[in-house]
DNA sequence: GATAAAGTCTACTACTTCTATAGTCTTTTT
DNA sequence: AAAAAGACTATAGAAGTAGTAGACTTTATC
């Protein structure tokens, strides 16, 4: 499942994605937007600007705004910020390889094999899925119903 | 994530599917010979035997085996079995769907419909994987490498 | 240069879920 | 009757998630 943390932050860049042309936004606004609590979005936004997706500005008139274009900012990347590893099993992580503790030997285990699939195809669809797309989908909705 | 409850339970199965043919197996060989806690698998197993996927037998002989072919098990059924559902969020589950809170309109939202889309591309291995091609693909590693 | 409006950063708490364990009960074989 | 198994329920401990608090820093404006 998807954390809190995650949609927070796509709800988030969304928003800044459509904001884009105007002034920054300031947490409190952004928050109140789309019913994020305050200091939760605010940690949420500073790991994204640590992370070169965000630019920040202090002081009065400040606020945030996205440091890249919407169609440059991949839900994968996203995830993995928030959420750490894409892949269901860490032993078939791309970013977060790790050894399972209850595999004996990686090379013939059919579980990994499986989920190294699996990442792929989930992968297919975030590393190919932007922010841009997302805004996008959501009008498309009344035409497809 | 893959729970460990999840991974535990493929391997019992693999386990049991190599086992076909022969006397039950009694959970406690099982565990020690996966290396998972005993009374731990005990519930595992359970939760297995009441979705109808195993077979068991108590008293002394008895033990557990397959109540189906391996190749008639799929992956997707036992996650759901374990870990619930394959989405990443509740909207976008096919045999768990549940409303998100954080979400207004539904039928509007992108993220939901990238997260089906997702949800399709990993339903499309695990629906398709049964615990007899992981057994197959445990052995397949060496020509690979 | 003081004040206010922002973001930065760290620590902490409450809650929930996951992992594991314990113990008692039931069935079946010998 | 005794022993060998599984069935079932409850509970405890650990880890992760969600959210909160508060003190600090930077910047604009008067």
């Amino acid at each position: 499942m998807l954390s809190k943390k995650t949609k927070y932050a796509i709800k988030a860049l969304v928003a800044l994605g459509k904001n884009a042309g105007n002034p920054p936004m300031q947490i409190v606004r952004l928050a109140e937007q789309e019913m994020i609590p305050r200091k939760f979005l605010e940690q949420i936004l500073l790991d994204m600007r640590n992370a070169g997706y965000l630019y920040s500005k202090k002081g009065a008139g400040g606020g945030y705004s996205l440091n890249k274009e919407p169609g440059d900012i991949y839900l994968a990347d996203i995830l993995r910020i928030t959420d750490g590893p894409i892949a269901m099993v860490p032993c078939a992580s791309l970013k977060f390889y790790r050894k399972c503790d209850e595999c004996h030997d990686e090379v013939t285990c059919g579980i990994r094999k499986t989920f190294i699939d699996v990442r792929d195809a989930t992968l297919k669809v975030l590393a190919q899925t932007s922010i841009a797309d997302v805004i996008a989908r959501e009008t498309d909705g009344h035409f497809i119903e």
